[in-house]
DNA sequence: TAGATTGTTAATCGATTAACAATC
DNA sequence: TAGATTGTTAATCGATTAACAATC
């Protein structure tokens, strides 16, 4: 049974889930939130929270088991099928993406991206293969690929949106600083570097 | 007078100004509160309120003057010096955002960035002089630089973090998925991009 | 005037934290 | 037992939205 999570609980699960895998891997069996909680900058409480709302639970003395609470983790977070991605727009942030990305996640997987340059097309970029753009909707369409990476640039962001939308995707994750609207059945997150550079420089000037 | 605004104000200001230098460029003067949330996907409301909290007042029939929110916008989140920014690692992701981030922001300048790698060093990347990063310390002290950027492979993070901290920096943007833990006079922004493909997923996945 | 707009307070919603019972 | 831990509710904090007065 999955139940319905806030937003910031999954963040913190796919961080969660990232840590636990490296205490594994180190041979721990077991964690306490205290410890969780400060290899991530947050508190006991709110680690120990979110694991109840997930419900897993751990053992007084011992913390949590990591393997069960991995596992449970991968039941909420990960769907049953590999989800397939397209990234669309291979600059330099795009590729930074899709090496980075690659096999971060059995679950996820970025099987196709998208660019108009020629050069670009018909290659293997970070082992994913390149497709010219204007091939973008069907082939989006044929792989049934329910999400969509833009690093596109700024004025086509809206346009290569609408294509994908048409194509069938269910979810945007959206890196131009260009504003796009989707309809209300689609997951649509922006992520704009230009804010966060901005953000940080307003809380150093006001510390 | 700079009032104490809320963070989420702080990151749609970045993103009003935005949009209102390029409808000033596009010869507009006047804007309604709906135009400019239709154009960001928010609220009517919450753009009069965030213009509220910063003390700007429109007129009734015409709107926000453009250039006059514009330059309240600009007392608000920029600083009155130049804030100088060092990106550290100069990968994929690295490259991306020195080419991206330079010329949007007058106020706030990424002078230096660094790496290990002696093929990139003494070059200008972007635009912006490589300089080896055992001189980071040195140089950051030097230029007086109060950001730094991480784009560091994940196992050096805290390492260079802490460096940086040494070095007198105010404000950390962490691209990396290490964890990271600042004491407390220094701001830490931190962005993972496998979480938000993640919860794009679970949403997906959700919907 | 009627209609469209801004400015602002109060209400609501969502997320975090405090408090503490239960247990080994 | 004393001390350390988990699990959970209630309180608080922060952000958004509803409601509406004021004005052109």
């Amino acid at each position: 049974m999955i139940p319905n999570l806030p937003s910031k609980t999954i963040e913190r699960l796919s961080q969660y889930r990232r840590i636990l895998s490296s205490c594994k891997e180190q041979g721990k069996t077991h964690i306490y939130s205290h410890e969780l909680a400060s290899l991530l900058n947050n508190t006991a409480v709110q680690v120990r929270r979110d694991i109840m709302l997930i419900g897993h639970v751990g053992t007084l003395r011992k913390g949590y088991d990591i393997l069960e609470l991995l596992n449970r983790i991968g039941e909420i977070i990960d769907s049953e099928d590999v989800l397939k991605v397209a990234l669309v727009g291979v600059g330099k942030l795009g590729e930074a993406i899709l090496s980075y990305f690659t096999g971060k996640n059995t679950k996820i997987k970025i099987v196709a991206c998208f660019d108009v340059d020629p050069n670009k097309t018909g290659k293997e970029i970070g082992g994913i293969k390149c497709y010219p753009q204007y091939n973008l909707k069907e082939i989006t369409k044929r792989e049934n690929i329910s999400i969509g990476i833009l690093t596109v640039p700024n004025n086509v962001a809206s346009d290569v949106a609408n294509l994908l939308i048409e194509a069938g995707i269910k979810g945007i994750l959206n890196y131009t600083s260009t504003h796009i609207s989707v309809p209300e059945n689609i997951y649509l997150e922006k992520y704009d570097m230009v804010t966060s550079i901005e953000k940080v420089a307003y809380f150093v000037k006001h510390s």
